[in-house]
DNA sequence: ACAGCGATTGCAACCATTTGCAATTGCAAT
DNA sequence: ATTGCAATTGCAAATGGTTGCAATCGCTGT
């Protein structure tokens, strides 16, 4: 974790504590190979480290997303699923009929992100969205 | 109702029962000044007619959006409206920090839409959108 | 090293929504 | 009018997520 210095900088600059609890729920989240859930977030971490309870991973979350280190996305499927902002951003495209999601690069969205600014003087919160319609093989 | 008429060929048409839970959650959905929520629908009707259980509620509300009769929307508040498409298509943007919501006509999102469906053939369903974010007085 | 205080946690209860299943009911055929 | 059957409902349990509150713990100043 050569990066940690920086959070826990983050963290205690804003007078937010370093429990273990924490640590560990951001580094599962770093690790995690894409997007996880919280449930995954809680037994990966339970399986070491038995001093854990659900609600604080989601209040951990609920904090990383505050302070820009994760992102949280709805697949569609009952349950939300968080990323590292470290690894990038992007946007999903999930087919309703086939199930299929399609990676969509941030780029996308700019004309939107530009065009509620102008128009609205609304500066849109688009960091991690899924769109859901059909894909080219189901329509 | 002068409407009625088109739904209930609608509905049997494809198979589906009319049933009176049916009609009055149609009804009330129908009736509602604006967005309305699940456990509203629930509350009005049960006041006339106590023959109905929440979980129906929320199996003819999917039903309905499965017709294109009503569209959901979740504008934050930990709880899912619903909207008579009968009553136009417009999407929010919602204030994370002050809870305003600016209503925002369906054209803002139709480049987007033009955009998925050339460069990913993609068929993006945005019928009732909330978009997060700051308005302009709190940013 | 220790005390004090506010931030954080665990727990249990709660909330909105979904689901499995048996009982009921709308509707088509008789 | 009656029957048969699949569609629909009610009920109760389960699911994912949130919240209030008392107990605990991290950090700052001493």
């Amino acid at each position: 974790m050569s990066q940690s210095g920086d959070i826990i900088r983050k963290l205690s600059k804003q007078g937010y504590r370093l429990t273990p609890q924490r640590m560990m729920i951001l580094e599962v989240v770093e690790r995690a190979d894409s997007h996880i859930s919280a449930e995954e977030i809680y037994t990966q971490i339970l399986a070491r480290y038995p001093h854990l309870n659900i609600s604080t991973v989601y209040r951990t979350l609920e904090l990383l997303k505050e302070l820009g280190l994760v992102t949280e996305t709805d697949l569609g499927d009952g349950r939300v699923r968080y990323h590292s902002m470290k690894k990038g951003r992007h946007h999903h495209l999930v087919c309703q009929k086939c199930g299929a999601i399609i990676d969509l690069d941030e780029s996308v969205l700019s004309p939107l992100k530009v065009a509620l600014l102008r128009e609205y003087k609304f500066s849109a919160d688009l960091r991690h969205l899924a769109i859901f319609g059909r894909c080219a093989n189901c329509r």
